[in-house]
DNA sequence: CCTTTGTTTAGAATTATTCTAATTCTTACT
DNA sequence: AGTAAGAATTAGAATAATTCTAAACAAAGG
């Protein structure tokens, strides 16, 4: 759980080019939270969070900027239920450990290979671009 | 995909019983349908669906059976992404797979052992009540 | 019957998110 | 530099799914 390797600005500004989006001081910052504290936290959390470093920023410009780097594949979306969306800067493939406790959210690593088993139980014909794995319990830990 | 086995008035009484709920004509007539067309329907789809048969029921109504038959059990709820929740009469462990092109959701089989492998990635310490398993792609099928 | 408790209902409220339209910023040309 | 065009930001309004509220209705038990 520890920050993941934070992309440099210049990185930022080279990813949200190829999606032809610009860098902006807020897409750095709301970014910058993001990798900060890697606790998959909803827009209104970075939008508190981006507040400190950036009072004049708007709740629609937190969501746009969190828009903007989903898009560039810089942060994925994460859903429990229909509770709030959270956003998780972590690229590698991984599964979610939810808490229903205290609502903590932990990535779980998983092998590649195990990724392909879920994959290989398809039926010919269904194409997945994507598996989502959710675990839903209590972490004594 | 064929139509389930279809629990029987008197099991519902009792499975609803046993969450200390009544059976009511509303919530016979919900459950009906959604074992009816296993396409895991919106609330406002079963609402729909529930009126051609009771044309005095409320949305509310159906809002409430429906999380009446989800605490007994019945029913699960799934979601994707912030999308409006479903309902599915499936009670059998399994997967979803969404295609993103029509937007319909198919039933996945996936074997007991491979659930049990993916519950055994989780770190000690984290005891998982629930799994969910999701595809997002396009079936050609 | 009468009371209690659960259920249904219409409509209001809530919540997260998206939309709108005005302003500000950047970029690229002249 | 000066200007036009396109992007991004912002505040606030709008939307959509769901939950809440409070009143009416229904069933069950004494
Ligand atoms: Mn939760
Ligand atoms: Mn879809
Ligand atoms: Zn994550
Ligand atoms: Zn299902």
């Amino acid at each position: 759980m520890q920050p993941t390797a934070q992309i440099s600005p210049a990185a930022l500004s080279q990813k949200l080019a190829d999606s032809g989006l610009r860098n902006t001081p807020q897409r750095e910052v709301v970014y910058s939270v993001l990798v900060g504290k890697r606790d998959h936290p909803t827009a209104d959390e970075v939008f508190a969070r981006v507040k400190s470093e950036m009072p004049t920023i708007s709740l629609a410009t937190v969501y746009n900027c969190l828009e903007a780097l989903v898009q560039c594949n810089l942060v994925r979306q994460v859903n429990f239920e229909r509770g709030p969306t959270r956003y998780c800067p972590n690229l590698h493939p991984h599964a979610h450990f939810h808490d229903e406790a205290t609502g903590a959210t932990y990535d779980i690593d998983l092998p590649p290979a195990l990724l392909e088993q879920l994959r290989s139980q398809l039926p010919s014909g269904y194409r997945a671009s994507d598996v989502e794995i959710t675990f839903r319990g209590q972490a004594t830990a």
